[in-house]
DNA sequence: AGCATTTGTCTTGATGTTAAGATACTTGGT
DNA sequence: ACCAAGTATCTTAACATCAAGACAAATGCT
């Protein structure tokens, strides 16, 4: 077996506290220090657009529902797991990019309906597919993987938090 | 099989974009998210000493390498995969609140040596349990999570970043 | 030994995020 | 119909991070 960085951290763990049971710590601090690898990874490819990772996120987020292309402001932030300040803030960006617009909500005068404008929609249909590309090559770099058995572990332990 | 959101993700972009091969996204995905949810509670514990996420990442980082708990900014911000602003800026209010010391490097004039206080040491060897004790109860709420093989494949994964 | 390059740390300015709270509107109970 | 409670969005101020670069000291090449 060749160690990574977290078997090391684990191993002077058991030097220096050999009391402490730090097992946990091989899932946790993998799937930490993999994030910080892959959003490096990833924001190279949406710089290329002009977007950051949180722009894409809400970018995709509004392509991928379907037409007519439109999420309130509510649905965005929670999917994403954001707070609602962040998500102003991403959406004024987008909107003085010309990436989405911001309509009242027919049903809900308190309420906005964010739409992909044109210029938006082509954009992100072209950062999603140079995107798509960039994560077949992060993946194909782990030859050996069993992306299927990661897959289903994954499922395993976000659902611990989902539901 | 129970669907997470990240398969309500995929489902859509098969329904809008079935000419593009999503599948990278379902380990990828799940990973960003996964990692927004460990972040989440492992900043509760830390809160409860006064530490962020950060901060204490600097702390373990120094107590894990044993005695005499010193190390170089340049190790500390390499290994925690942070550039050098930010560790000075960490360092600055360790400084501060008495957590770390500064010293001179007697082999490098241009370096600096961090080094655990004993208020830091305390300090860490106190959070560093409720935070493994904090894992333990994470990790425990999937419920039969194949753990020993998770933790085999997110190896596999992290050393294609590694190396 | 001398000089160009590299290394270690810090500084600066910009940026994205958050928590807390303000405001306007909607909902549900009576 | 009224009103308390809840909801949707935005505002503000504080904060952590980063990229770029400044500076001093160490290293390595000739």
């Amino acid at each position: 077996m060749v160690a990574d960085p977290v078997d090391r951290i684990l191993a002077q763990w058991h030097q220096e506290r050999p009391d402490l049971d730090v097992s946990p710590m091989g899932v946790i601090g993998r799937i930490l220090r993999l994030s910080k690898h892959l959003e490096r990874s990833l924001k190279t490819t949406f710089s290329e657009f002009g977007l950051n990772l949180g722009d894409f996120d809400v970018l995709a987020t509004l392509r991928r529902s379907g037409a007519p292309f439109q999420l309130s402001p509510t649905v965005l932030f929670s999917t994403l797991m954001v707070t609602s300040g962040t998500m102003t803030n991403r959406l004024d960006r987008l909107e003085k990019a010309e990436l989405i617009r911001r309509m009242p909500d027919p049903n809900d005068r308190r309420g906005t309906l964010i739409q992909l404008t044109d210029k938006g929609f082509t954009l992100i249909e072209q950062a999603i597919e140079a995107h798509v590309e960039n994560e077949h090559r992060i993946l194909s770099a782990a030859k050996s993987l069993d992306r299927e058995t990661l897959d289903r572990l994954l499922r395993d332990l976000l659902l611990s938090f989902e539901e």
